[in-house]
DNA sequence: TATATTTCCGTGTACGCACACGAAAGCGTA
DNA sequence: TACGCTTTCGTGTGCGTACACGGAAATATA
């Protein structure tokens, strides 16, 4: 039992057979190199076609001591960006899967908050060469000069967790903004009647990150296409520590008091569910993003309803196999990749990801 | 660029050289045979210990011929069994992948009308015999009996969609039944906040159907727990066709007439929605399972508001690569792995699976 | 015609491992 | 001592491919 043969798919051998030359000279076709009369050249093309020709991956790898360097560049993983954190893990997955065909990862972080960082790695990372690159491009002007200087050098390159517009990326990974803010608006929808929606935007630097607008207006578009009479409130919190949140929302809530839920468009969520707990405020709808372990907590207390989230470990993963399929197995790599819009409760979430 | 040196992983080579014995020698020590003296394994071993030696997956592969074949047993796929397409296809992707590591699939599907069938199906694969199997124990007397005679001949299998109990099966692989049914009526309590619920069970072997159960149980508990006053209605629909359910939902909806939303416990619910559209019933909040064509139709309409999904796909395709890192890459597998048990709504039906 | 250059192609080795084969050493027996 | 058997181990070949090297033939140059 298990011994059965494999169907015999031919090799370089068999062609070299069928052609009557050496096994040097179809190498020589199949790595389209020089050194083949143009006579010969396509009568082997023709026998490879005809055999319908693959290459035995293990003995490729085997023999080919070609070693590849990837190159990462997205944001260091802080209090602040916890949401990194697991890109970084499905890079290094990759990484893990991809090591024994030689394929190596030089990784560099840069601060969300300091546009200098960021263009000083991508001079490094230009200077040092690379023969593929992923990149987060949260600075818009910044990485689209990277990137064009990628088209330059011929250095393909991937982007995730945000597009950049009209740029030849070998792909895009990431979300679909609009739709999980549309969403999330669809599922607050059924648990609000009448009253009121919050819709919170936390972040420092808000009017340069186009995420929450997207996510805001696919959340907004809902209510308007569904002639809903729900009314949206809306409150821009550029401070990040939980005092400054605290105080605003306060201030949102007694000049509203009816608000029934409240949509928080990135990972903070966790810090108004802190404040609905202290301000003893219960009942509310409350509607966030991201994995991360301070929104699971509240999740679990039951604080937070619900956790939209969009698989950040895949995108760093998808990300590097992209590179691979597309200079290795030279296969064809679809330009844009939405990562599914996942729900999470307090039912499921220890479920996600497996 | 990209010619850098592998981090030159120790080989065979370079563990007999420290040990001052041929790679033969080694290459024993390795898998475990005999001709070596206890004094130069024990030698060897801590040496491979300390290099922290893995062999490089290629050239193994490369070297030895050894094919295997694994068997599936699945349900075959009909108009009332749409679900098994997709394990299928997570099957045949498996396939692909695993086809230039020489490892074959065969394929049996029984029906899950035919005891017969089944037992029929199972004789013949004891008789060809196979190196792996992976089963779907629909019928659970007979699947039973079946492993029995699989741990007999020492072929090691995996269960899918639903598990055994007490059998020593390499890995369960589905879904987590109770907690999808205690999420489905998480999300029905949201949109109903008074009147009934009603529960519909619609399968021609409805009391062999352990799934419906443990969701049924699962949905009830989580009112139990939360201590709402939602009344829940439980309608066993035997018959499959439309006429026959019409017949039966009507004569419960007149029974019943403050029902407020409907949970279908398994992938019958579109059936349901063509009902409530025929009946002109709307505003009645519908959650059912499984990505399947007409259910996403009535998604798409606004009929049903929630799919809850547990990946069928990756069902498949992880059951066959646990067999696979099992027997070639002599991994652990974990016994026991529930899918994610996704939420699909008209917002993000389209990205789901990506 | 002799020699240099180019074009084309075959040979050999290496990649890391599996495994068959046979050599050498140790042991006992006649 | 001679012989055979067992235990222990080294050597060699092959898996399918990549690539360097060098040889032969074709062509150009003197």
């Amino acid at each position: 039992m298990g011994k059965t043969h494999q169907p015999e798919r031919a090799g370089v051998k068999e062609i070299a057979r069928r052609a009557n030359v050496s096994i040097g000279t179809v190498d020589r076709v199949i790595h389209n190199r020089t050194g083949v009369s143009e006579k010969t050249r396509i009568l082997i093309q023709s026998i490879i076609k005809e055999l319908d020709y693959q290459p035995n991956i293990m003995a490729q790898r085997l023999a080919s001591k070609k070693n590849l360097r990837f190159t990462i560049l997205i944001p260091g993983v802080s209090a602040e960006t916890e949401f990194w954190k697991a890109p970084l893990i499905g890079i290094e997955k990759a990484e893990q899967e991809l090591k024994p065909y030689g394929i190596h990862i030089e990784k560099y972080f840069f601060d969300q908050n300091d546009r200098k960082s960021f263009v000083g790695l991508t001079k490094k990372i230009l200077k040092d060469g690379s023969d593929g690159v992923l990149l987060a491009p949260s600075f818009i002007g910044e990485s689209a000069e990277f990137v064009t200087a990628c088209q330059v050098a011929k250095i393909p390159y991937v982007l995730i967790n945000s597009d950049l517009p009209e740029v030849d990326s070998l792909s895009y990974i990431g979300p679909d903004l609009f739709n999980s803010g549309y969403l999330s608006a669809h599922l607050a929808g059924y648990a609000i009647k009448e009253g009121k929606v919050l819709v919170v935007n936390i972040s420092k630097d808000l009017d340069n990150d186009h995420h929450l607008l997207r996510k805001e207006t696919g959340f907004n578009t809902y209510f308007k296409d569904k002639g809903i009479s729900i009314k949206v409130v809306r409150a821009d919190i550029r401070q990040t520590d939980d005092v400054f949140i605290t105080q605003q929302l306060s201030a949102v809530f007694a000049a509203h008091p009816d608000i029934q839920g409240i949509f928080v468009t990135n990972s903070r969520v966790s810090a108004v569910a802190r404040y609905l707990q202290q301000a003893e405020i219960t009942d509310k709808l409350l509607i966030g993003f991201d994995f991360l372990k301070d929104n699971i907590e509240q999740l679990k207390k039951g604080t937070i309803d619900f956790l939209i989230c969009q698989k950040p470990q895949e995108q760093g993963y998808k990300g590097i196999m992209a590179l691979y399929q597309h200079l290795i197995l030279n296969e064809v790599i679809e330009k844009v990749h939405f990562m599914p819009i996942d729900i999470i409760t307090r039912e499921n979430y220890a479920v996600y990801g497996n």
